[in-house]
DNA sequence: GTAGGACCTAGAGTCCGGTCTAGGTCAATG
DNA sequence: CATTGACCTAGACCGGACTCTAGGTCCTAC
């Protein structure tokens, strides 16, 4: 048991460049790789499995810095796990607000696309308000 | 009718800096504003409309630089509405792919609160596997 | 008339998150 | 034994999106 993987194996499946591997590690965000004879790190299933969750953490912007500290309270094990917590739960409502914020734009963009798509077709072209970009939200504050 | 706003003003309504309104004059985000005689710039409601507008879109990840483009398009005017379509739908998909990965993110992040939770309440500290972090999400591919 | 406040310009600086380079080691292969 | 390929290190560099600085102009109000 424990196979084991190198660098260039770890990057393909999780589609973490070996550059940004070896990045992370100097950050801190993985821990110092177990090495081969001669150097070359190894990592184990786990040590991926980490990785993949970086993955998923940075990509719904969870710092670099944040990852590091989540990733020491981890190392410090039994009795960080409030910390943890207040950390993730921060990071919720990061990600919901930004869900907010996706969502308002998506609307946004559907609008746009609508009012274009209307203009194509004839059905609006009235020549609306100079000046305007012709297709307004009009949910605004004001 | 046609209140102007000083700089400072629409920063203070749009909650962009006034550093950032002239950045994105530079760039061309936002048209070269009318001037006072003085020098100083001046926008109408429109200005500011357009500008909030951008914060979304910008929110939402369109870069300056398309954010640009688009500008230019509305420009122009009259038969670049496809254009803007194809702009516009592109960025669509971009966001409904944040939005996947916000999702996928917040699952992992509560899961994750969920197992900590658990284990302050003692339901689960039979002590784990040494090395894990007591919060894997299980979901991987491999 | 001088102080304060809002504004102006050009351009430098900052932060983030990588990415790339230069120069080198090591192991297997033809 | 020369080449190839995967890996190593330290550190320079990059693009994006601002942000800030220095030095100056106006206008109003005391």
């Amino acid at each position: 048991m424990g196979v084991r993987y190198g660098i260039g194996e770890v990057a393909a499946r999780t589609g973490v460049s070996v550059h940004a591997i070896r990045f992370y590690e100097r950050e801190g965000i993985i821990g110092p790789a177990e090495r081969l004879p001669g150097g070359n790190r190894t990592y184990s299933a786990e040590d991926i499995d980490w990785l993949d969750h970086c993955v998923v953490l940075r990509g719904s912007g969870l710092s670099v810095k944040e990852l590091c500290r989540y990733r020491e309270l981890v190392r410090r094990g039994d009795g960080t796990e409030s910390e943890r917590i207040a950390l993730l739960a921060e990071h919720a409502r990061r990600i919901e607000h930004r869900q907010r914020l996706l969502d308002q734009a998506l609307q946004l963009v559907r609008h746009k696309i609508a009012v274009y798509e209307d203009v194509l077709e004839g059905t609006a072209n009235i020549r609306c308000i100079p000046g305007g970009d012709g297709a307004g939200a009009g949910d605004r504050r004001r």
